[in-house]
DNA sequence: ACGTGTGAAGTCGTTCACAGCG
DNA sequence: CGCTGTGAACGACTTCACACGT
């Protein structure tokens, strides 16, 4: 079952419906009813056209005259993601980052929930951290197949990244969110994204030389 | 001073930079002394016309018949992001995913040192995280001016967001990374990156739907 | 009149393919 | 001969502009 009909989707349009279902949500809260393509993508420094465009890779969900209804197409993005049921996710690495993920209340209003936490290091194992307790990577396999596991966290160090990957993978992770600083090599089938701070930092320290640069967001 | 000879630089060529540099940075530690542009775009799953074209947007850094030298070229790759100098930098926010951002040892070998701590929680202030006391908002435009900081990091909740911004902006800060998943309004030739890692994880559930997608890194 | 959906036009970024240097 | 640097060809993404529904 695809979501796109037909027409392939170009990648910074899927990057961008996060921006409008985010956007979207906030609406909601504010008790809007109806958005224009105008106004969704006022609050967000786009085109009007590039919000319908965007949109209508993946249907018809607006009414000429009118707007789009903000319930309905929050519903139809989350279940383009597959965010309209809750997803198990595993995160491995309890380092500094591993612990902020741990702790991390933003996972559930967007319908993930962690619900395993692997680390190599034999002192972080029975840990209890975000009341859950640290388990060895011997119970990685075990845990993903029992909790139908598709999407892993991963923040470790860059030495030991290749290897867990190549363990997630083995276990049926689909998608890993990748917090160390190195390209892994995954099979066909398998997604990486990869979060990289320090690169972004540098892609700012770029950003700003030439003393009047234009704005950006 | 600029440093893009004339043509303007593709955004996505930037980003691939900074991948450019840290393979470079591995391949030296190896003790290699040269890559062709061949070699450099395979270990990255790019093409070697990309990698060529992108490093020329900058300048003519590879010696046909030999390719680039290794030293040479990171040193150069610095120089263009700025990050030959160490740059200092602050951090606003000491939840989760600050307090893992105070203590992260990813940020010095890149060129930047975190040199500073707020929060606007006054049970927060004074509080030592990572050899550093949380100092409060009030002092924030005074340490800006007296240290030249020019990027910030900023972890906070959402509501406070676009104020803690305001306020970066207004002390001087030319740079925002952002974790908190709100679109920042700020001034033309101040510049923000978002980082939102629930977004991510969205993206990579979108991707890994249709049984048996294609791979992608 | 307002606002969506969409082919067509335009812009931007990537890949090709080759001239020329080492 | 290997490999860079680069115009030219190609393809991807965005913007335009308007027909049509409300």
């Amino acid at each position: 079952m695809t979501f796109s009909r037909g027409h392939d989707v170009p990648n910074p349009a899927i990057r961008r419906l996060s921006l409008y279902l985010r956007q979207l949500e906030l609406l909601a809260a504010e008790g809007q009813a109806t958005v224009s393509s105008r106004r969704l993508a006022q609050s967000l420094g786009l085109t009007d056209a590039q919000v319908r465009k965007d949109l209508t890779y993946f249907g018809q969900f607006g009414r000429p005259g009118v707007g789009y209804e903000i319930k309905l197409l929050i519903q139809n993005l989350r279940r383009i993601f597959g965010t309209d049921r809750v997803s198990p996710t595993l995160l491995v690495g309890l380092g500094n980052i591993g612990r902020a993920l741990a702790t991390y209340q933003g996972f559930n209003p967007k319908g993930f929930t962690l619900v395993a936490l692997f680390d190599a290091d034999p002192r972080k194992i029975g840990l209890e951290i975000g009341s859950m307790r640290v388990r060895p990577m011997s119970e990685l396999a075990g845990v993903v197949a029992s909790e139908g596991i598709r999407l892993g966290l991963m923040a470790v160090p860059v030495s030991a990244a290749q290897d867990v990957a190549d363990q997630m993978v083995q276990a049926g992770i689909r998608g890993i969110l990748n917090f160390a600083p190195v390209r892994l090599g995954v099979p066909p089938g398998v997604v990486v994204h990869n979060l990289d701070v320090a690169a972004e930092l540098e892609q700012l320290s770029f950003l700003i030389r030439g003393q009047a640069g234009m704005g950006h967001s």
